[in-house]
RNA sequence: GGGCAACUAGCUCAGUUGGUUAGAGCGCUACGUUCACACCGUAGAGGUCACAGGUUCGAAUCCUGUGUUGCCCA
């Protein structure tokens, strides 16, 4: 398609200079966005633009590396992704134009539980099939199906925003490569050791029949009850309690206790809780007092009742004294732990380490058995006795019915619970303690730190290193093991009954294999490679560690296993480290602190030097975007109707260092495109009713059929306009130049030397000054990872400047033969030179101009490039304009003008002048300023619809003139035969009052000695000049009033 | 409970080391389609910078506290 447009791309100037004709009729009053990014596209895949190979001996580039967060294949991507890939190319694109070896990484992660659990409900929605009917390998066959869908439509998707990956390199976290990092990631560690088996307390989804992580996880307030039972204290002695009550929400656990806690030290703790209430009565409100008021008497009362008690089962507990567990008869130990909290319930709690994360913590402390009574189906297992078989709810049931037999129940309380539940299957989790792999972090973590805290690896912006050190220092081992089928195989065997001779024996020699005792007279054996050779040892099976790796696991070795790793490659030597990590603060801990450990572990050096955290896109009500709400944005939509560049500049202006940024949502109506506002009650019905036409359309939620014969409502946001209406700014300004440039011959033109501030005329000299120093600016602002300034800065200057002024004041020049070309290579300049800054935000909408120019001006040559235009933008070199270009004088004398141009435009609009009335205007000034703004007198002219009758110290207004003071200027506008004299006198009155203000601020400021005395000269001096002006300002606003008010009293 | 943020125009956000007569985009109002652009132009209205103290000659900006909101960790 590239080809087929315009015969000029790729052509040498001469031939494009013979070609060259008139683009306009061509040019459609509109920018295409739809064929814009078509054509841009197949042009730089057909250039492979986007693809890095590793250094030649000799290339001295300096390299830039990016990796991609690969995005879940769970699903498309939203929003987030857009921001998160527009930001990487962004950079990626300015480093690549800056000349640097650039290599941005692209590849998608297989997501274990999230992708696994998406195919299941598929599974048993469509055909009522479980992952047990299918098997492992048919499963896996499915969930690759999947994922083979939609890793097209993610990178379709990224294509579609303009994201200049190596797409040749694309790498899959669950690919071939990336398996063999992860195998011989994890072999290292086991290798020295800091792998270790362990048990812990993982979610269990009892439906699906997995672990679940924390994040998985939804906690939901239920209807439950609090149940008190007995439990009696074997063989009492005197002065003793004979039993203790404990409570519990569920008594199905009791089953697995292994004890019974008391805190070791009751009155301390008791008076602990007691100051703790003092001090927080002393800060609350005194309406709220009378609630702790209660709190301190329920203490006292506990003092007095049931402190003697637990001083008493302290001591027992201390003695070793035991209790009887109810229904089972199992006697379980008193144990002494601060868990036991005296201040609540009866001051015992029951203890089920197997089945409750607290009681966990106080069976490893106090060293206690951990019984487990679940099977992985959510039924009671043998540990259960009379009880196994049974589910959760029959148990609970059964074990409160014979409690109450057994008179063994002492109370029910009815209450509210809050109950974790699976995100995937929506049903309770049951905590369940089961054998997993862990990852040591106690030597692994130091490094990490060290990384960050010795600048190393630099996060921005700078605050959440505080995040990252904090979790980090805490050192917590890492639980790899997933109960999924989905993911990288755990690389361990397990071995019984064989001594290590005949492990060495089995496999001798062999340095891809290792192994270490279980612990019981077993072994565990570990190979980086695939699978290992043989099937036993000693006539004894090696049987296969059936789980997976966390997903995190493999994401952490993304850097150097898409780059290589272990293998020795260029591509690692050339791009590892890599630069810049772009990401979003919720993983820093899940995922760029481990990828700093395994980076750091396997090759020594950190995976990148800089992090940066980019802001989370919020809906209107601040709630993050989800597609489980209903309240995202489809960057899908966004980029069919508005265009990528609009997409791309709306999320880079959002790019600002505060996080969090809003983003209201409407629907639009398919019908009559009008706009409905998105609210937590109609963000998840399938079909709304647009309240302007009362046409239905149907949302993301339809299901039925009804609605989904309903036109589609796009979920959009008015933030992504500015960024399609500045694509056709920029557009229009090119048609305008591209008219004006028939017949020029661009490679005549020397642009340094036009530009030449010795030499030019004060517009060209402040073009060149704003194109330097908004270069300057832009870059800066990339380089400081400040998006939305970069995004700003460039905005305000491509359209209030360049074409708002410099355009405009054009004009006159280019209907004039002595001034036209100077002009044009001015334009010529400004406009390439835009281009270029604002490809790596919008990389389509120039692109295509970029092209159009190279039909007609391919001979153009920036004073930064060492030979022609290349025949992509995305190749061109980054502007450097000379720093000799800036001149702040010049900036400000330019100021003047454009104030003079809007002090006119000012009246003529209060005087309500029609458009096409050419006002007379006399300009009184210095004469060194009215020879400056000689050359601009056309321009003036032009711009304001104005005729300047006269200019300089002696220059004298009409007598019914509108007057203004600007810029060392006093204008006076002649409205002989159209002044509206009341308008005119509101005006000076309100301007005069406005003028007061200011002045009797300033004077007492100034009249403050302390100001006077302390403030720095240079503050005093300008406050006193500024008095100075605004009294100036305020004796000629006065005349002038007086003036009218006298005119308005005797017309004509 | 601990930590990190945010609070500035109707909405979404800027506002560098304190020197401000507080800005932008969208929206709003008025006027306007001559020849780059109505996805446009020109002009305008609109703010007690969450609140209360403090530091300072001077605070949107620094400090303390309060309120509201969000996120992370437990």
């Amino acid at each position: 398609m590239a080809g087929s447009r315009g015969g000029g791309i790729g052509m040498s100037s001469a031939e494009c200079g013979a070609t060259a004709r008139s683009p306009m009729p061509e040019l459609p009053k509109q920018f295409d966005h739809l064929a814009a990014q078509a054509r841009c596209r197949a042009l730089w895949d057909a250039d492979r633009s986007w693809h890095a190979e590793p250094a030649a001996p000799g290339d001295t580039r300096p390299v830039y590396s990016i990796v991609i967060p690969p995005p879940n294949v769970t699903g498309a991507l939203h929003l987030g992704h857009a921001l998160n890939n527009t930001l990487q190319d962004l950079l990626v694109r300015t480093r690549r134009m800056q000349g640097f070896l650039t290599l941005w990484m692209p590849g998608t992660d297989h997501a274990g539980i999230a992708t696994q659990a998406v195919v299941e409900r598929r599974l048993l929605e469509e055909e009522k099939l479980s992952r047990h009917d299918l098997g492992r390998d048919a499963l896996v066959a499915r969930i690759w199906a999947w994922k083979e869908q939609y890793e097209k439509r993610i990178l379709g998707q990224l294509r579609d925003l303009g994201a200049s990956c190596d797409w040749d390199r694309t790498r899959f976290t669950l690919d071939d490569q990336c398996a063999g990092a992860v195998r011989a990631a994890f072999f290292g560690l086991f290798k020295q050791g800091l792998v270790r088996r362990g048990k812990r307390l993982v979610n269990w989804d009892t439906f699906l029949h997995t672990a679940v992580s924390d994040d998985e996880v939804f906690h939901e307030q239920v209807k439950g009850h609090f149940w008190h039972i007995r439990y009696d204290v074997v063989a009492p002695q005197a002065g003793e309690p004979v039993s203790v009550t404990v409570a519990t929400t569920r008594p199905e656990t009791l089953l697995g206790d292994t004890a019974v806690a008391v805190h070791p030290d009751p009155a301390t703790a008791l008076d602990a809780a007691e100051a703790a209430l003092w001090a927080k009565r002393a800060e609350v409100p005194a309406k709220e007092q009378a609630t702790i008021d209660a709190q301190l008497e329920e203490i006292a009362v506990r003092r007095r009742d049931v402190l003697p008690t637990l001083v008493t089962l302290a001591a027992m507990a201390r003695a070793g004294r035991h209790v009887r567990l109810p229904l089972l008869g199992r006697e379980i130990p008193l144990v002494a732990d601060e868990w036991a909290k005296p201040e609540m319930g009866s001051g015992c709690v029951k203890i089920t380490p197997a089945h409750d994360p607290n009681d966990y913590d106080v069976g490893r402390r106090c060293d206690l058995p951990m019984v487990n009574i679940l099977n992985p189906d959510g039924t009671l297992n043998d540990a259960a006795g009379p009880y196994a078989g049974l589910t959760i709810p029959k148990a609970r049931t059964k074990v409160v019915a014979d409690l109450e037999a057994s008179g063994q129940l002492v109370q029910v309380e009815d209450r509210l619970i809050e109950l974790a539940h699976s995100d995937r299957s929506k049903t309770p989790i049951e905590p369940y303690l089961a054998d997993q792999w862990f990852i040591r972090m106690d030597e692994l973590a130091q490094p990490a730190l060290d990384a960050v805290t010795s600048g190393r690896v630099r996060i921005v912006p700078e605050r959440y290193a505080k995040t990252y050190l904090d979790w980090l220092s805490e050192k917590r081992d890492w639980p790899v093991s997933r109960q999924l089928w989905w993911g990288h195989r755990i690389p361990i065997w397990h071995v019984a009954g064989v001594t290590e001779a005949d492990l060495a024996a089995a496999f001798g020699g062999r340095d891809t294999v290792a192994w270490t005792a279980d612990g019981a007279a077993g072994w565990f054996v570990c190979s980086s490679d695939e699978s290992l050779p043989i099937e036993t040892v000693a006539g004894k099976p090696l049987v296969r560690d059936p789980d997976v790796l966390d997903t995190w696991f493999s994401s952490a070795l993304w850097p150097h296993s898409t780059l290589g790793w272990p293998r020795a490659t260029p591509e690692l030597a050339c791009f590892y480290p890599t630069s810049t990590l772009v990401t979003s603060r919720d993983i820093l801990t899940l995922w760029v602190a481990r990828m700093v450990i395994l980076g750091l572990f396997d090759t020594g050096a950190s995976p990148f030097r800089e992090v940066y955290i980019h802001p989370k896109i919020l809906d209107r009500y601040g709630e993050t975007m989800s597609k489980s709400k209903g309240n995202g944005v489809d960057p899908v939509d966004v980029i069919d109707t508005l265009g990528a560049d609009a997409l791309r500049f709306a999320l880079a202006s959002m790019a600002t260092e505060t996080q969090d940024v809003r983003m209201p949502v409407d629907f639009q109506c398919p019908a009559c495109g009008g706009l409905v506002e998105q609210t937590v009650q109609n963000r998840i019905r399938p079909r709304i009713d647009c309240p302007k036409c009362g046409q239905p359309f149907r949302t993301q939620w339809a299901t039925a059929a009804a609605d989904l014969a309903l036109p589609r409502g796009p979920a959009v946001s008015e933030r992504f306009e500015s960024g399609r209406n500045f694509s056709n700014k920029l557009w229009n300004a090119t048609r305008f130049v591209l008219m004006h440039l028939e017949g020029f011959d661009a490679a005549a033109v020397d642009a340094a030397a036009i530009a030449d501030p010795s030499t030019a005329e004060l517009a060209d000299r402040w073009l060149a000054s704003r194109l330097a120093s908004v270069t300057r600016d832009a870059t800066r602002a990339i380089d400081e990872y400040k998006f939305a300034e970069a995004a700003r800065v460039l905005y305000a200057f491509a359209w209030d400047e360049f074409c708002s002024a410099y355009l405009e004041l054009c004009k006159p020049r280019l209907a004039d033969p002595a001034t036209r070309d100077r002009a044009r290579a001015m334009l010529l300049l400004g406009l390439d030179t835009i281009l270029r800054l604002l490809h790596p935000i919008m990389p389509f909408v120039t692109e295509e101009i970029w092209q159009h120019l190279g039909e007609t001006a391919a001979g153009r040559r920036m004073p930064w490039d060492h030979g022609l235009p290349p025949r992509s933008i995305m190749v061109a070199a980054w502007p450097r304009p000379p720093v000799g270009w800036i001149d702040p004088h010049t900036e400000a004398q330019f100021g003047s003008f454009l104030a003079l141009v809007a002090a006119i435009r000012e009246v003529r609009a209060r005087q309500n002048v029609p458009p096409r009335t050419r006002v007379k205007v006399a300009i009184r000034t210095a004469r060194d300023q009215a020879e400056r703004l000689q050359p601009l007198h056309a321009a003036l002219e032009s711009m304001a619809v104005a005729e300047i009758t006269a200019i300089g110290p002696d220059a004298v207004g009409a007598a019914a003139a509108a007057t203004a003071a600007v810029a060392g200027c006093e204008i006076s506008v002649d409205l002989a035969g159209l002044i509206d004299v009341e308008a005119e006198i509101a005006k000076l009155i309100k301007e005069n009052e406005k003028t007061e203000g200011f002045i009797k601020a300033k004077q007492a400021k100034l009249a403050d000695e302390k100001f006077a005395a302390r403030a720095p000269e240079a503050v005093v001096a300008k406050e006193r000049a500024q008095l100075a002006e605004l009294e100036e300002r305020l004796a000629k606003g006065r005349a002038t009033l007086a003036d009218m008010q006298h005119r308005g009293a005797t017309p004509g």
